[in-house]
RNA sequence: GGAGAAAUGGCAGAGUGGUCGAAUGCGGCAGUCUUGAAAACUGUUGAGGGUCACACCUCCGGGGGUUCGAAUCCCUCUUUCUCCGCCA
């Protein structure tokens, strides 16, 4: 959520970026401004009550000591009223408050000023394109019958164990897939990122830190049993380890990954575009998170973008990079890049990795501060991106690397997998 | 799952109704001494809000209650520890 002294003193500046997502926030913002200073008048009253009855509670204390209670019960009297208009003004306190919350929490992130206003993926713009498209025999498939064709992916054996979306990987299919997960722990480590293993379940304050709720609730698998949900990416338990955490300057930039399976209920649609790994309620993700100062949040988001590239440059498959528009940014970010590998036998693009600077915006609600130099305490930026999500990758190599012989396992990956083709 | 104990500042650990935001020790910071360091000694040292700065308010695991007044009493939730049971 955004910082309402940010909003106070930045106003136009929030209005007017808000509009690149095709939002009017002008009403919004400006009941924020009145909320919140009707908060405030209220809290000083308050204080101003409380301070009167703490005195005379003290006063109480030090007429009983000197044995003069009856002075003291004669006080006693007066705080009855303090009490009752403290009740009340608590009370006014609260709803003014969560009226002021439940706001924010409707407001998203202000674009950076490099988003390109805009509705639709039509208005992303193309930022850097690499890799040339194979050229493939008359006869390719795409993944779905490659799948079936090799025997690597059981699509319907998931829907008889679990329901569709579930696939089930196979012999030198879950042998590339393991491959694969091994092989982006195995950069990202190298990259300066420690490796983390986290809890595929989260609590609610977990779901709230990172803004899946209350909102996005119907996203997520609940366990309604525990009342836990089943993370929709590595990025709600990776950046809940830095919730309600007060940093020293000198402990950023941190940096850290993981692999998990992701669960999304994404309600479905169906028909080619959501066929076979494009769109799956359980998929394997391997995840980079970033808390960086400020100052530098940037840089690292290039940094990160840079790490994708080389990522994908490696495994030769044909990508670009889009830097989304303001329709498509989602709630949390300011500014974000998609990476798209180029599905040959489907003919189209796959979103293979999104990464994104969220600015304060999720550490404001995460309560995530360092301490600077001059001793004052400052939300820390945070960062996240896709490094990377399995399997359009998956697809992007079944469906690259096929020849009328079988499957190419991509040369970095062969180490991994011990085994150059799947035949 | 059953029985019991506990949760206090960076850490350890006192505090069971009234100047307690909290003794003491360790650690941290500053100083004295020293060529320098160590040791010793002296001082200082929680967080959030608020203010130009003070004042003032809030916080002793979370939430609620009793009371003029709660770290302290009551209820409830969570977590940790010990014992028993079960178990990869």
């Amino acid at each position: 959520m955004l910082q309402v002294p940010f909003i106070r003193e930045n106003k136009d500046l929030v209005i007017n970026r808000l509009a690149k997502r095709n939002i009017n926030a002008s009403d919004m913002i400006n009941q924020v401004i009145t909320l919140d200073e009707e908060r405030r008048s209220i809290q000083a009253k308050l204080d101003n009550t409380l301070a009167e009855s703490n005195a005379l509670s003290k006063e109480i204390g030090v007429l009983y000591k000197t044995g003069k209670a009856e002075e003291a019960n004669l006080l006693k009297e007066k705080t009855s009223y303090l009490k009752e208009s403290s009740k009340q003004l608590n009370e006014d306190l609260s709803t003014k408050a969560s009226e002021l919350n439940e706001l924010l929490y409707k407001i998203p992130n202000v674009p950076n000023e490099l988003v390109p206003a805009g509705n639709t993926d039509e208005d992303n713009e193309e930022v850097f394109k690499e890799g040339d498209v194979p050229v493939l025999h008359d006869d390719a498939l795409p993944h779905w019958e490659l799948a079936k064709k090799y025997d690597i992916i059981d699509f319907e054996l998931g829907n008889k164990i679990t329901g569709a979306g579930f696939p089930v990987y196979k012999g030198k299919g879950a042998r590339l897939q393991r491959a694969l997960i091994a092989y982006f722990l195995d950069k990202n480590t190298a990259a300066g990122y420690t490796e983390y293993q986290l809890p595929h379940l989260v609590n609610e304050a977990s779901g709230f830190g990172t803004g899946q709720l209350p909102d996005k609730e119907g996203q997520m698998y609940h366990v309604t049993g525990d009342n836990l949900y089943l993370i929709p990416t590595a990025e709600v338990p990776g950046t809940n380890i830095f919730r309600d955490t007060l940093l020293n300057e000198s402990d950023l930039p941190i940096g850290i990954t993981g692999y998990t399976p992701c669960f999304r209920r994404e309600a479905g649609s169906y028909g080619a575009h959501v066929r076979g790994l494009n769109r799956l309620h359980q998929f394997d993700k391997v995840e980079i998170i970033r808390v960086e100062h400020p100052s530098r949040s940037y840089e690292a988001l290039n940094e990160m973008v840079n790490h994708i590239k080389i990522i994908l440059n490696e495994l030769k498959l044909p990508y670009r990079i889009l830097r989304l528009c303001g329709g498509d940014l989602t709630f949390a970010s300011s500014l974000t890049y998609d990476f798209e590998v180029f599905s040959t036998a489907q003919n189209r693009w796959l979103e293979v990795s999104s990464v994104s600077n969220f600015e304060t915006f999720q550490a404001n609600r995460l309560k995530l501060r360092f301490k600077n130099t001059i001793g004052k305490n400052e939300l820390a930026h945070t960062l996240n991106g896709s490094a990377l999500a399995l399997p359009r990758v998956l697809a992007g190599i079944l469906e690259n690397y096929q020849t009328k012989d079988g499957i190419v396992v991509p040369k970095v990956l062969q180490s991994y997998t011990g085994f150059s083709i799947i035949d």
